[in-house]
DNA sequence: TCCTTCTATGCAACTCGTTGCATAGACAAG
DNA sequence: CTTGTCTATGCAACGAGTTGCATAGAAGGA
């Protein structure tokens, strides 16, 4: 269960609702997990029943109360005690791939729009990245780098940022091989 | 429900039993996704239930007997409508990231060990990966490409093995801060 | 003979994750 | 004053995936 380690670090980096913590996942949490609000809320109603997070009701103005959420002893004990437990290496879930084995038994020349498609959705999410890195690490504005909570979070979106580039050079090799199979003819 | 295209694929690509696929699974399709054989065995039980593949009781001498599935009509148009129907495009589930980020609140030397496991890991992956490649595509005793799966399933791997390359580039990267936040002195 | 390993299949229970739906306060635009 | 959007929370049902356990044939070694 993942999804709790996740919450108490980003929790950990700063105490929020369920709300924030959503929105938190669609951004620099989620370069590298991703999680619904229903299962936020899920996860964090369970875990301040074990007593890992604390609430507290903020009345807000101009928006509805929430609820703030932040990190008990107990649940800082669960992450480190996660902290130094081995993990396994992860394995890949890449449905276009499987797609792309598939095209065999069909027209591979179809796939060259999703794949242009997905191509695309890779070169935005690394303009993403890039812009997130010039303004938290490397612009002008960037804060200097003092704790290693910075260090650690920018080598991560190191990362997320050398992914995405594999991934569009990987989805070039792609299209050109099925531009080379439909060049040698349909059927072949 | 991807496990199911992905069933399709391995069987079209050559039928099996569901401990062969098992197999597979740890391997090559395994390259970009995995399954237990638990899972295996009940999809394949509702896919045949569905129609979309058949089975054949198979005899064997010195070992137990099995049952070898392969793709039925229906299973085939299952595919091909999944193949023409687009797909989001993947997100990372990436556990040692949300450690890394955690490493913050935690000692940071103190993960040095499992990255360089992880490493390790990849390591001997990309080995396996390139031993496969030589094997099937580029080596001397490597078939003459003659058809449309040989050419995709030689890109998919060329997918595996940059990422895996990526990943590792990325690991050096991650040990280097790793060690220059020791060097800088635990607490800082 | 017993133990282990490999092949081969499967059930049961559980947790994780997704999808659809529902509610509600605050504000802005038409 | 209705509609739409953003913030904010949640339930219910379902499907996907994991873990533990169980069985059994065949082979080889201690």
């Amino acid at each position: 269960m993942a999804l709790d380690h996740a919450i108490l670090v980003s929790l950990l980096e700063k105490p929020g609702s369920g709300y924030e913590l959503a929105r938190r996942f669609e951004r620099s949490i989620g370069y590298f997990w991703t999680a619904t609000h229903q299962q936020i809320y899920r996860v964090l109603g369970r875990m301040v029943a074990d007593g890992l997070l604390l609430v507290r009701e903020v009345e807000q103005q101009g928006r509805p109360d929430k609820k703030e959420y932040s990190v008990a002893g107990p649940g800082r004990a669960a992450l480190a005690a996660w902290l130094h437990k081995p993990i396994e290496p992860e394995s890949l879930r890449h449905d276009l791939a499987v797609k792309i084995r598939g095209a065999a038994f069909d027209d591979p020349a179809a796939l060259i729009d999703e794949v242009e498609r997905h191509r695309q959705a890779h070169r935005d999410r690394l303009a993403h990245y890039l812009a997130g890195e010039l303004r938290d690490f490397t612009g002008p504005d960037a804060p200097a780098p003092q704790d290693a909570g910075q260090e650690l979070q920018h080598v991560v979106l190191r990362g997320g940022i050398a992914y995405e580039r594999m991934t569009i050079a990987w989805l070039d090799d792609v299209l050109a091989t099925l531009h080379r199979l439909e060049a040698a003819g349909p059927g072949a």
